[in-house]
DNA sequence: GCAAGCCTTTAAAAACTCTTAACACACCAC
DNA sequence: GTGGTGTGTTAAGAGTTTTTAAAGGCTTGC
């Protein structure tokens, strides 16, 4: 497997070649540019796992970069950490607000460079791996997300489209539990505003539908729901 | 690489003179105060890796001290462990309310001095590592954020919402004391007027719930509790 | 336009958790 | 030992969250 590939957008030479080798020590492959323009130029090249920014740059700045990342569907997916300044926070807040995943303060230890790059790999990695495409079946629940088809013990279920796509996102990512404002965006997209309640309607639909007896969502009181995890039965 | 700095005030010679001996013995670079103001000056001027600091002294008090160093930014992720002596404990509680990091009680020996400074320089460092997401694991017990779990030698255990937040928050911080009302801040938010006894309550749902003989949860009698820390027994 | 089905909201009932207070017990200092 | 203080344990009710049922509004297909 070929390593993965970061670029690096950073002004200060200084600073650049501290990320630039010290993420290589770990193995990654990393691109680097000295201001905006050609940094988006490497991100759409080259598309890689994660884009380390920094906030001031000549140019289009950091922000602009992440907002065009953000907005560009193939793009999207990449997670992006903000280098920032100390003391630049309400910046801070605008780049998480726009979609960062992270954000270093300078100065910052190669450790916690690392640390961080890692945890939002890690964290972003969980969903790439997810094949949305392929047939689900825990226990004697089958799910075919291409025939939009639920069974249960061979018999037909019949779900709507909304019931369909809160039991595929669930399944597909059993035993983690989710909020309900995180499975409204998954199901009503993000930008509809609703009830979060809601979800307890469509939960309690699919529960009916199966069979109440059998308890695939489990119910996190407090917190949200999640799919049964067989492994940690 | 230079050695760490630790910035010693105690307005107490031979206490002192103890505590400097024993600590340039384990290959500290040692600066030392004997009261307030000038303590606080050697802070600022040597950002060293750590602050000892008696809770008595003339001048600027050692809370003062503390709170400031806490207040400021460039200092705040200083960690900071308290001398005091035995009884003044309501001062204790005050000062990891304010954020230190350990507290020592008079008389002590140099073992203890040696043990302490290095398990609250050795968390310093994993500090910065911490990420809210990532799974904990001590002894045989695992705790899972994502998946809001809890299993102790395999076997799943059932918390509420408020133990998970609270056997996590403490797990993640191992050795660290905190007071009541610190937890409290952390479990049921800080605006939540509730009595601190409350966490009592909490604390034994949790003892119980792993099984009341193992002890991963310590009482400090008269200052709070704190999770076991495996490497410093 | 009408019927059917779906999504959403609301409200009451049910289930569960949190909080408090009381008492028992443990620890410490004298 | 005794008194004082701090912690462990328990149970009840106050409070919150979830479940359930029902109804309105919206879209779709006929």
């Amino acid at each position: 497997m070929s390593n993965k590939k970061i670029v690096i957008v950073e002004d200060e030479p200084d600073i650049l070649e501290v990320l630039s080798y010290n993420l290589q020590r770990e193995g990654f492959d990393v691109m680097t540019a000295l201001e905006g323009t050609s940094g988006l130029d490497l991100v759409y090249k080259h598309i890689p796992e994660l884009v380390l920014l920094d906030l001031m740059l000549p140019g289009i700045d950091g922000l602009e970069i992440c907002r065009q990342i953000k907005g560009n569907k193939t793009l999207a997916h990449i997670p992006v950490i903000m280098v920032t300044a100390k003391g630049a926070e309400s910046d801070v807040i605008l780049g998480l607000g726009i979609g960062a995943d992270d954000y270093i303060v300078k100065p910052f230890s190669p450790r916690e460079l690392i640390a961080r790059v890692k945890a939002v790999l890690r964290r972003s990695q969980v969903d790439v791996l997810l094949d949305e495409d392929s047939v689900v079946k825990v226990d004697r629940l089958v799910i075919d997300p291409t025939k939009f088809s639920v069974t249960y013990q061979g018999i037909q279920i019949r779900l709507t489209a909304t019931e369909f796509r809160l039991l595929h996102y669930l399944a597909c990512r059993p035993g983690r539990v989710f909020s309900r404002e995180q499975l409204l965006d998954q199901t009503v997209g993000s930008n509809v505003v609703v009830v979060d309640r809601n979800i307890d309607v469509h939960i309690r639909g699919i529960r009916k539908k199966i069979g109440n007896d059998t308890q695939f969502i489990e119910t996190i009181r407090g917190i949200g729901y999640r799919f049964m995890d067989i492994r940690s039965e």
